[in-house]
DNA sequence: TTAAAATAATTGATATATCAATTAAGTTTT
DNA sequence: AAAACTTAATTGATATATCAATTATTTTAA
């Protein structure tokens, strides 16, 4: 147990490196001039569409400053913009524009292939094991 | 099953990114001026005293730039020299100092802290199934 | 209802991640 | 031995991570 307890945060680390690393070649190989990050962001606004900034560095696990410069980069991109929210001035409005829309779309498949090609040979029983252990890990962290 | 397959790489990633959080906190409030990575580098050179930055990079899962980086502030920050290799001049001698051989000792203890607090209460063989199911996503992804 | 507290977002500073290009030193080929 | 190739490390550019400090706005409390 003890040497397993030393190694299985290396390989959580490692696994996701890996995982990001692969999905944003495959991402890079087809053109699409997004990172897993942007693809994250939009993908939230999409599902949410009166989000805030704050609320969405929660679903994506990152702080507001690195929201506000993925936010940044993105309306640079063109594939978001922001307005003031009228009912309160200090939040804003984040509206995904058909351009983002359309990466989303176009991105879709291949995430759904990477995900596939990381998972294959996995059975379900074990994956939904070790996702429960991760979903303790987080919890214990908290 | 295809529900949980969208979840596991988020549940991998927050688990990972809470962990480091939790640790480099835990790092920080009893004084210790040393990042996870830093520390991470540091161990790796102890275990591995005649090891390249290129054997480092690829133990540590980064890329050769950011282990230059890392390296440069260890230096900086006094827990590491180093110097050419004589016998291939385009290789360097890592030497980790006094200063780095004791904060390293001094943090151990903490690093323990955090991986049990971490990992309480998960049972070992759901943790042996989740670390297996973190090796096949490795394998898969490279 | 004004002062204090809380919230949302930004900015600055520093560390790390990633890719591409470059430099320097070794190795192989012809 | 010189040219071509390979390897090790660095550097530059850009993206993201994290903390602390700041600004603007809203809410709460005195």
């Amino acid at each position: 147990m003890e040497k397993l307890n030393n190694i299985i945060f290396y390989n959580i680390d490692h696994s996701i490196r890996l995982y990001r690393m692969y999905a944003q070649k495959k991402l890079r190989e087809h053109g699409f001039k997004i990172t897993i990050d942007q693809w994250l962001v939009i993908k939230c606004i999409l599902e949410n569409p009166t989000i805030t900034q704050h609320e969405l560095s929660e679903l994506v696990f990152k702080d507001n400053a690195s929201v506000t410069r993925i936010i940044d980069l993105l309306i640079k991109a063109n594939y978001l913009e922001k307005e003031i929210n009228p009912d309160d001035r200090r939040k804003f409005i984040l509206q995904v524009t058909k351009s983002g829309e359309e990466i989303i779309k176009n991105v879709q498949e291949i995430i759904l292939q990477n995900r596939n090609k990381a998972l294959k040979g996995i059975d379900a029983k074990e994956l939904e094991i070790a996702d429960a252990v991760l979903r303790k890990i987080i919890t214990n962290c908290k």
